[in-house]
DNA sequence: ATAACTGCAAAACATTTGCATACAG
DNA sequence: CTGTATGCAAATGTTTTGCAGTTAT
């Protein structure tokens, strides 16, 4: 079945992410603010897909004082060293998702309601590898999303029940 | 080697456009205004891929008065009927190709240049299928992009020839 | 000390919307 | 005629930016 977003995080994982963050900013010379802890802590207490709305929300909710360029610099930040991953589902706003112990997978979604399914083909790997060597690119990642009609009962934007589905 | 936005277009394939936007609208009871049918054109005459504005842009230039808003609207009907395929890349704006007589395929991006390179593999339909069939849900459309760095000596974004690649 | 980081608000950007006018049916 | 489509400009919503003030190192 789908799993959403990676599993629930484990104390042990929270503390390995924080070292590739601290490691990662030593490396570039960059600070180790109090803010940048606080949303990658934020980022990992999520489960499931999140923007970066949601995630300052969540923060202010929390009494964490930051400000969405913040937000969106540490995401920014964490996005480079693989910390989170970016998608882009529809052609509004980016979503993310933890990036750190989990596997690569695709996204499907339902045109109505939106619901969002995760799966994932290790043909894919071998389509990669094959583009890879006809185009002799060095390829570093992909993004795949199927759409469609999910099945739901409750879909609450389906075509009236009992219709034609003519689409 | 890549294909670039489909064929040029021969007379036979705009008289066939046409027909499919003159009936869509038809069947919708929309009028056959001369802008629906200006933007058409001028997206059946682009070869590649291209966005609302350059779309505007080249109609501006071309003499077609027409406004952004209706670019817009127009491409969302031209959507509905599978003239046009939208795509979207980065986070920036969406790009646009036609969507007739051109087979399905996905795109491959240098991340430094933004190079596109087309590419179509049959497995991709294998693991639709099975997808559907998994998770019951009736799938329409896919998109599958894969990023990686192109191996072009010019490409204007490589990190600097010799030097480390710290980014 | 001092350069990097933050918060704030303004800017930027693609896209959508509201409304008065034009025009296809 | 009549309601749909258009053009215009203002609004929207997300993300970025500039700058003055803070803070990690």
């Amino acid at each position: 079945m789908a799993r959403r977003g990676g599993p629930i995080i484990t104390d042990a994982m929270r503390t390995e992410v924080q070292r590739i963050l601290s490691e990662t900013l030593k490396a570039r010379k960059q600070r180790q603010t109090p803010e940048r802890f606080a949303i990658l802590d934020e980022v990992y207490a999520t489960v499931g897909h999140f923007d970066a709305d949601e995630l300052y929300a969540r923060l202010q909710e929390k009494g964490v004082r930051v400000s969405r360029a913040t937000v969106y610099n540490t995401l920014d930040l964490l996005l480079d060293c693989n910390l989170v991953v970016r998608h882009q589902f529809g052609s509004k706003q980016a979503t993310y998702e933890r990036g750190y112990s989990y596997r690569q997978h695709d996204h499907l979604i339902c045109l109505d309601c939106e619901e969002l399914f995760e799966f994932c083909d290790p043909r894919l790997q071998a389509i990669q590898e094959m583009v890879q060597e006809i185009y002799q690119i060095g390829i570093t990642s992909h993004s795949l999303q199927m759409y469609g009609n999910c099945m739901r009962e409750n879909c609450p934007n389906r075509p009236a029940a009992g219709r034609d589905s003519t689409a």
